[in-house]
DNA sequence: TTGAAAGCGCTAACAT
DNA sequence: ATGTTAGCGCTTTCAA
């Protein structure tokens, strides 16, 4: 006899009250007296009975339940952040729904099932979302916060990295360093995060005079990085400094420079990567990059997608969570402006001198 | 006007039709003449309507839900695991609810909640469960598989890696290679899988005459893998060769040798882990390692998992899914032995000369 | 404080 | 093929 669902009826037979009483005592602030509730307890921990949340949230059409769609899961950003956001949610009450999706975002189907679910709410990591399915999501009631994306059509929140200030940071690190050859190693092009860091560190570059940047597409797969890294390295012109959009790229990059090409980083070519995953401050690695602090975007997230459930009034919004340049081996040293905080070294643009430009 | 709930009682007054025609559309294999469903479906599509999930597992008994919990996420090895398992239930059309527990396996009060959810089962990942727990599961019909740990009392279905397998081929092999002074770096004692390969291998080199361990513990964290690497590494009589519990482990051991000791690894000391997690194929680590096959370990936890759920009948099972001994550079090569197999080097034991014992 | 009654949104007999 | 009726397990007015 497995599975015997225990209901409320059977409890309050046993503890001879009604299925009120018993409701009334899994219910916090409810009126229960004291010796009813201690009955009902009894009872229901003799039965093993337990409340079912599924007719809860039938009655209170809301299931506690958030959807998270992840595109990927190999570059290590990802599960930090699933593993943070599984513990928030957790302590909020909230159930978390994982939903596996490519890159471009989740496909319709996927969509009507996530939606049928009657979720409170969606996060979005790493993932597109089409204005079809913003609207959607807008019809059906269910706010949507985007982690580490944003969209042009700028009526869904979200929550991403500083990345135009951090992109400008490493241009100016590296300048500092005396590097005048420069390479990027680009992730999907259309994806936001990609956009901000190429183009930010563009601009920088050109700032100080440099129009010339070496791209290869890497996208944001460590085989692509390795192959664009070669193609950049191999070139006659090859450039002195690589940066590639994000850590999980820069692994590769170095590896390809280092054990296929022989050359060694950071005497022959720089390399900086963005996020400061886990590896990244592997000693093997030891990599200069812009960190992406997930606890900060995962709270901030959380914050924003809270603030829509519990009122009609919270705005869409987009949060911006600034990161510091970490420093370690991977890129040339700056002679000035690398201060040792909290463990670890950092870059402060702003003690940059003019001159550097 | 967000968020207005779209009934079937509202698709069906604008179909003209009843709320059971609604419901037929919505239901694969039930009879609607075609016509009252394409007025029905448009209906539905002008409303914006979805059949309410939580109602129908309200009325199923079933929700199409798995719980799943998983320890820790720093270690490689999870994140692939879940990331398989969520496209795999998804493909059955089960739904995911993710929970992070502590490795010591959820707690009461995190138990309650799942159960609470009437989740059609559960699949506990690198967690510990205890009996009363199992046994909560066993009352309440809810199926369970454990992932990469097995218990002791065997009424509780599980998969694992052939650790013991595995452990002996890691002894065999470096003893092929010549080495005599061992040690290991453990994992959490208590867990199944660090005994099974501790035991294993501390076996098969007794067998080989050596009864000397050097044994630390890393806890299957990062940092207490290099403390105690360090301990191994720095004692007079120190080991050419060390065994770490995980891949996690081996490569902080790695560094630790490398980069904090100036040792040359393999040429000093030999290096081999478990899992093959994604960076052990890092070139800068190149390490050698059992693997142990994502891939196969979900399927088989989820065909566990599916025919428990099916049918009463469906035994409690331990599933051990063998893997290969991935030669890399980490560790010294025996003369004999390697063999390429499918673009990997990899070791078969049955090669290894009798006379290596 | 407690119980009776109504109903959350849906599906599954049972009629028709 | 379609509609009617009942009810999944629970919470929540409303009375008492």
């Amino acid at each position: 006899m497995a599975g015997r669902i225990v209901t409320s009826v059977e409890v309050a037979r046993r503890a001879g009250v009604s299925r009120s009483a018993v409701s009334r005592c899994f219910t916090p602030g409810a009126s229960i007296a004291p010796e009813t509730r201690d009955r009902v307890m009894k009872a229901a921990k003799a039965l093993g009975y337990r409340p079912n949340a599924i007719a809860r949230s039938l009655i209170a059409g809301r299931s506690r339940m958030i959807a998270v769609v992840i595109g990927y899961m190999e570059n290590q950003f990802y599960p930090a952040l699933l593993d943070r956001l599984a513990r928030d949610l957790q302590d909020l009450g909230y159930r978390l729904l994982l939903f596996t999706g490519a890159p471009e975002g989740p496909s319709d189907a996927l969509f009507a099932e996530i939606l049928g679910y009657r979720v409170d709410g969606m996060i979005l990591a790493s993932t597109l979302l089409s204005s079809a399915l913003a609207d959607e999501c807008r019809a059906a009631g269910v706010p949507v916060v985007l982690v580490n994306r944003t969209t042009d059509s700028a009526d869904v929140s979200s929550v991403v990295a500083d990345n135009r200030t951090g992109a400008r940071a490493v241009a100016e690190f590296l300048l500092a360093a005396g590097h005048r050859r420069f390479g990027y190693v680009a992730g999907i092009a259309s994806s936001s995060t990609n956009q901000d860091r190429e183009t930010a560190f563009r601009e920088r570059l050109a700032e100080a005079g440099i129009d010339t940047l070496l791209r290869e597409d890497g996208g944001y797969t460590q085989q692509g990085a390795r192959d664009a890294t070669l193609r950049l390295l191999t070139r006659p012109d090859r450039p002195d400094a690589i940066f590639c959009a994000n850590d999980h790229m820069a692994i590769a990059a170095m590896d390809a420079a280092r054990v296929e090409l022989g050359l060694r980083v950071p005497d022959d070519v720089s390399i900086v990567g963005y996020d400061d995953v886990g590896p990244a401050s592997w000693p093997s690695y030891a990599l200069t990059t812009v960190e992406q602090p997930v606890e900060a975007m995962v709270s901030a997230a959380v914050e924003t997608l809270m603030a829509r459930i519990a009122g009609e009034g919270a705005p869409e919004r987009t949060v911006r969570i600034p990161g510091e340049l970490v420093v370690r081996g991977s890129a040339r040293r700056p002679v000035e402006g690398v201060t040792a905080v909290g463990g670890r070294e950092i870059w402060r643009p702003q003690s940059l001198p003019r001159s550097a430009s």
